[in-house]
DNA sequence: ACTCATATCTCTTATATAAGATATAAGACA
DNA sequence: TGTCTTATATCTTATATAAGAGATATGAGT
């Protein structure tokens, strides 16, 4: 019987994980980049190259490497999305078209945390943020207005010009220039009507039902990073989930 | 250099894979039960027990068997979900408390299936389709309105006396009822405006923002077997996603 | 209650082989 | 000589096998 508590067995092959997720967070294998090969890894940790294999699949299933056959295994980053869909993205257009949408940046100020964003990010309340202020807009039209509330702390030096001059995804910026990296998030859904200010951007009238999607984002450690809000119309575009 | 079109190289254990979910569709291994241990596998498809393993370890990560060391891996089934959160419900308390909302049946017609449905479960237009009506309640607050519709030649001989009369999630139901096994669904979320019966049902005002969960739901061979819509009061409940 | 045997899944190692990617050497040819 | 093509070697990840030890659950016997 094992205790309550008690941490329960843990397989060679997570420790190996858990070992090479600190490379990571160390940056000791940046974004992009390939990680040591299945041999060197085995010999590093002094293991067999089947468990290497295992520790490197459970770091695929988290989306925190690429594996490459032939090529190598990489530092999964968020700076090759501008192909693909982001991945954090689920607004879709209804008729299955798959666009990339275009991000148009309306507004970066800072601020202090109110109470509810503070105990998503694990802040005190009133510490210093960042609040931007973002419109997605698909085929040109004006689909999603997002809130994002950043920790001053980890992005000391943003601003609306430096942003505006990165090209790519926001989350590839935010890897790039100040190293925080995107892993996780959590999204609560819920319908809400339209304010005035959103309804004039997204060029409707002010009491339309929008979808209300919040996110709390995490890095390594699940320690959360970035507190967001979008409002989207779903006139013609929706959110899109696969159960499985 | 590979022609396109041709099939690319599949391994020995996703062969093995595709056998196994044949047996689990024909029914040789029934919902519950225990398959056959990983050594009478590897010997009946003569191969060794690693390949076995990674075979059932693909068929685990879709959710149709689960593993259960020491005791055997047993094939996935909805009727034991009425302890745990039923797989496929995201609406939650917003205050964070785990409920097991409450099933109401309101309504079981036949009908026709409009031409949006026929669409989304490959019917022709017009076919006889089951059209349920229920409620969902979290702590006897009515909170969810779901249209479940049902292709009629699956789901012969149901009536509504024949699931009161069951205990159990719906999806056990039609599970064990019917032999229909539900494994994957798609779920596009909108937010829309409440019409007047449903915000009667719902207690809120007609008008009242909703969110709208449209789920086309498959079987085996992604085959849509369920299309339904879900209306949301989202006051004091939310969507939960996690992405990852 | 306790121990023990046994059947199950789980993990680790070791060894081969296959398949994809890439660089380099060798040869054909103008 | 210079360039193109082909062959080869050598990386990489991917797949398969076999054998043994560990962990968990169950039931039989004491």
């Amino acid at each position: 019987m094992s205790t309550p508590g008690t941490p329960s067995f843990q397989p060679l092959y997570l420790q190996i994980k858990a070992l090479m997720v600190k490379s990571l967070e160390a940056g000791e294998w940046r974004p992009g980049e390939a990680i040591p090969s299945d041999l060197e890894l085995a010999s590093r940790f002094s293991v067999s190259q089947g468990t290497v294999r295992r520790a490197i699949d459970a770091l695929a299933d988290d989306n925190l490497v690429v594996r490459r056959q032939g090529k190598g295994t990489f530092v999964a980053t968020h700076t090759e999305e501008t192909v693909s869909m982001p991945r954090f993205l689920r607004i879709r257009r209804d008729d299955g078209v798959d666009e990339h949408p275009g991000s148009r940046l309306l507004d970066v100020r800072r601020g202090k945390a109110p109470a509810d964003v503070a105990r998503a990010l694990d802040l005190k309340p009133g510490e210093p943020v960042l609040v931007l202020t973002r419109v997605l807009e698909f085929g040109g039209v004006p689909v999603v207005v997002d809130e994002i509330t950043l920790p001053a702390a980890l992005f000391r030096g943003l601003t609306r010009a430096k942003y505006e001059a990165y090209q790519g995804s926001m989350y590839g910026f935010f890897e790039t220039q100040f190293g925080v990296r995107m892993l996780k998030a959590r999204e609560r859904l819920k319908a809400i009507a339209a304010d005035a200010r959103t309804a004039a951007i997204l060029g409707v009238a002010p009491g339309t039902p929008l979808l209300a999607v919040e996110r709390v984002t995490t890095t390594y450690g699940d320690r959360p990073v970035e507190w967001r809000r979008g409002l989207s119309t779903t006139l013609h575009h929706h959110y899109l989930n696969e159960l499985g």
